[in-house]
DNA sequence: TTGAAAGCGATACCAT
DNA sequence: ATGGTATCGCTTTCAA
């Protein structure tokens, strides 16, 4: 059996608030009391219990972090940022995956009650959870997700690399562009839409279900049939990766026929040499566990909603680089 | 301030005690009790502290898990399917990423007092760390690293994989074979060397130190300037590929000229048409979390050490596929 | 500077 | 079927 608090004061001839004091120096101590104590708790192998700790703080030290899933740079990054601030503040950090799971919602409600704090990364629980936890009192921080409420928020800025991708697409001499994705289902990729539009009035909206590989090889189908368009904007990576694929494979010249670019910057889209819009992803994680504590902590009662800049990379889809072929 | 057992406990007329038999249906509770306490418990939104929980029960109900990084596919697959299997059994998971920390060691002793037992991938913290850990009487199992004292181990088979890809290049006529890697740093790697060398005793060893894309991209110029073997194996993806690029820049054919294996099966080496080994990471994870709560639930004594196996994945720089050039 | 004792919020044993 | 109460392992007044 491990020793506890009561062992080390016994074995030190004091009481149990002086180890207390001792082992987190929370007080004067007398250096001959305190070198008794420090030896009997090195005698006995000491280790404070973080149950009891954290019982009596009534606080866990802990924030969780809920993200639908792990695959692909995004979130992985975005946790790591999280990651290292929060390990920074003296915070252990929970995960949550809420893919394939259908109680997403009442997973989200019992890691509240484990830490102090979470982050919302997504659209992985309902807006209707979001308010709850909220009004229970939770200190919740939303990522990559529009505001609910008061609820803190931060994003990575979309409309302004929308309108500069664009941009970039008509200084290359392209007119006629096909926006690939579904403005409805995400409000990040209404932005991009948003954006495109701003700056390219006549682009036409080539609506997709799934804004994934298949889905992408797929719709160049229709394409190849008739005209293309001078260029794809993809409403991310994994579909213009797809596109990419397959329009390769058909022999159209790429980006001289037509340019395509992508959105989010995966690993994967490097080596494709595609041109996309990368996101801060491991800052807006470090972000937010910085809004977390403000709130944990009490030192900020307002909401905030941050909005970080992301960075266009251009790469081979758009323009004939050096770059080779890989 | 929220309600306690002892609110409820007040408001439904009953002891603390009968409350906690209803919140956890524990023991049988006249039907007309319980509902009086579900009322009360419900008209001050009672929820249980999980601290007071944990620390009556002497337990985290939490598992953690430390690597070193969720850059790449490889342990964010692996703490997915962790997480996954670790929600299935009832536990939290706690993440600790050693990158960028030089206090490692003492981080993952720090969140072993934090949870009910943990595991750990690769080379994140050292042996006598492990060690101490398992003196100290903490449930842990150590994942992609090889067998520390008597802990538990989860690895992917190399040696036979390696096998069977050299044997796929003897069978393309590949005769001349050189192994890019260091096999002194990591037991992995020398598995799959010594794989590599049952099949194809005269393989060469180019000795690397990082297994990095820009090594492999430096250590082509050698090559370029003198002979080129029939095929570079390499220890792993990012070497292969940073290979392969500059391969094809100096307008090398492959696989004609010269074959490329790697390790890993990253994303990317899908779009670099890498011929590879896939480790199945995610059976990784959710194995350890079901060694690991075997030995928290002490259904298990006997030491583990268990070794998955992996998968060749034959791609176009070994073999001229159909597939398209991406 | 130190100690006694009252929490923190549950669980669980022992009576009744 | 219920209640009283000790217990889990610590932190934190309040006195001395």
């Amino acid at each position: 059996m491990r020793a506890t608090i009561r062992d080390v004061a016994r074995e030190a001839g004091v009481s149990i608030a002086t180890v207390s004091r001792v082992m987190r120096d929370s007080a004067a101590v007398r250096p001959a009391t305190r070198d008794r104590v420090r030896a009997a708790a090195d005698a006995l192998e000491f280790v404070p219990s973080q149950l009891g700790r954290q019982l009596a703080e009534r606080r866990h030290a802990a924030n969780g972090i809920v993200f639908p899933d792990l695959s692909g740079p995004y979130y992985a990054e975005v946790v790591l940022g999280y990651e290292t601030v929060a390990a920074e503040l003296g915070r252990s950090v929970l995960i949550l995956s809420t893919r394939g799971r259908d109680d997403a919602d009442d997973a989200v409600h019992a890691m509240a009650e484990r830490c102090d704090g979470l982050v919302i990364l997504g659209r992985t629980v309902s807006d209707a959870s979001v308010e709850r936890l909220a009004a229970r009192g939770a200190n919740v921080v939303l990522v990559a997700r529009p505001p609910v409420g008061g609820v803190d928020s931060v994003n990575a800025e979309s409309r302004t690399s929308a309108r500069a991708l664009t941009q970039h697409l008509l200084d290359l001499g392209a007119r006629r562009l096909v926006f690939v994705g579904d403005p409805s289902t995400s409000p990040d990729v209404a932005e991009r839409f948003a954006g495109v539009q701003e700056v390219s009035q006549e682009v036409e909206l080539h609506h997709v279900d799934d804004l994934d590989e298949t889905a992408g090889a797929h719709l160049v189908g229709d394409y190849l049939t008739r005209a293309l368009p001078d260029a794809f904007v993809c409403a991310n990576d994994e579909l213009a990766l797809g596109m990419l694929g397959r329009l390769q494979a058909a022999g159209v010249d790429i980006p001289g026929r037509v340019k395509v670019t992508g959105w989010d910057d995966v690993m994967a889209a490097r080596y494709a040499g595609l041109t996309t819009v990368r996101q801060p992803m491991r800052e807006l994680g470090a972000t937010a566990a910085r809004l977390l504590d403000e709130l944990i902590s009490g030192s900020r009662t307002q909401p905030r909603h941050d909005e970080l800049p992301t960075e266009l990379v251009i790469r081979r889809t758009t323009t004939l680089g050096k770059e080779p072929l890989s």
